[in-house]
DNA sequence: GCATTTACAGACCGATCGGTTTATTTTTGT
DNA sequence: ACAAAAATAAACCGATCGGTCTGTAAATGC
């Protein structure tokens, strides 16, 4: 690992949180070059743009709660206990996320809805690979005969996602874990009524 | 109405639309006086300070909200009923939100959860007065024998609010009510479970 | 309808914005 | 160890940021 990969890792990772936390418009690149102890040529000898940078630290920043998510989740092969332990996951750390801030996902979505188109593309996408995931563990615990074949395995992604995001804002902004409970006990219903 | 209250109108409803598209940061004084024709003079004889038209504005999105929603519920008595029109509402204007940008509360709350206390505050706020007035029609349907006593009016508060909002930022961030559509299904179900 | 108050236009302020450039230091391959 | 290359520091750029101030114009009360 040459220095400036060791150097673009360290922006990558400081520039995450603070995105996460105060947005793109609201991040400067002065806010970085604080929080790094680099100087704009340090910051700017890495990434082109602010813009470049923000991809970079968003994709790095869903990596992060993907890799923790999947970290208790890989072992459990039942998808209605694989994704009851999302469930907990996320009733664990609601308002204590793997990234300072709250979901990326969630917050670059927001933000980016109607401004960048760079950034919206890659939600776009994020939410699609999320959404792929739950669909292909139904899928496959159909075959299995573990899910109920009548469900849309689509259709139940998306409100999973839904309502777990939606449950994630309210924790963020309460900064209160509580404020996922009832949600959580609303997602361990709906994965029951996966059972064939 | 003199004629500066009839001004600060204006600048109110123009940058709710922008403050609820573009967020707190992304959106500048100067976009506010390009959008309503007026000069620094004009918005800052009206306003002490960005701030303090955020917050303005913010009132104003939700309340513009809340008033459309109301025009469809309000004639229904029943709390299933009005429920369930709360919904085929957002089914309709998920994508095409009452005001531009998506839901002034999720916007507010996912900005402002981890900076600006002012509007953290009144996002909070906000959602509480949502929650409350989902917690009364239940009770009251409790009372009447229209609504299962054994369902927590507050946790299905929390439950509502949480998935419709998760299903407005999909449908936000796609761009296509449709995607809201599974979610629509899922609270519709959740409603019907609260029948007595 | 006229004086007084109120509202607004626009120049102006220092600070900060994202980004570039140049000079210097530090890695790096040999 | 040393020369070439790569990486970083820091001055610097014009533009824009939120906000102030002053002068003029328009609304208002009598």
């Amino acid at each position: 690992m040459s220095k400036s990969d060791r150097t673009r890792q360290q922006i990558i990772e400081k520039a995450a949180a603070l995105f996460n936390q105060r947005g793109f418009a609201g991040t400067s690149m002065g806010d970085i070059i604080k929080a790094t102890g680099l100087s704009k040529g340090g910051v700017y000898g890495n990434f082109s743009s602010k813009e470049d940078i923000a991809v970079a630290a968003f994709q790095h920043a869903v990596d992060q709660v993907h890799q923790q998510v999947r970290a208790r989740t890989r072992v459990i092969e039942h998808p209605i206990d694989k994704l009851k332990a999302v469930v907990y996951f996320y009733k664990e750390h609601a308002a204590q996320p793997p990234v300072e801030g709250g979901c990326p996902i969630q917050n670059t979505a927001i933000e980016a809805d109607d401004g960048n188109l760079l950034l919206r593309e890659h939600a776009i996408k994020a939410v699609g690979i999320w959404h792929d995931r739950i669909v292909t563990t139904l899928k496959t615990g159909q075959e299995k005969r573990q899910i109920h074949p009548d469900v849309s395995p689509e259709d139940f992604a998306t409100q999973f996602i839904a309502t777990l995001e939606g449950g994630i804002m309210l924790a963020q902004l309460h900064k209160e874990d509580r404020y996922f409970s009832p949600v959580a006990q609303l997602l361990l219903q709906m994965i029951e009524q996966l059972q064939p």
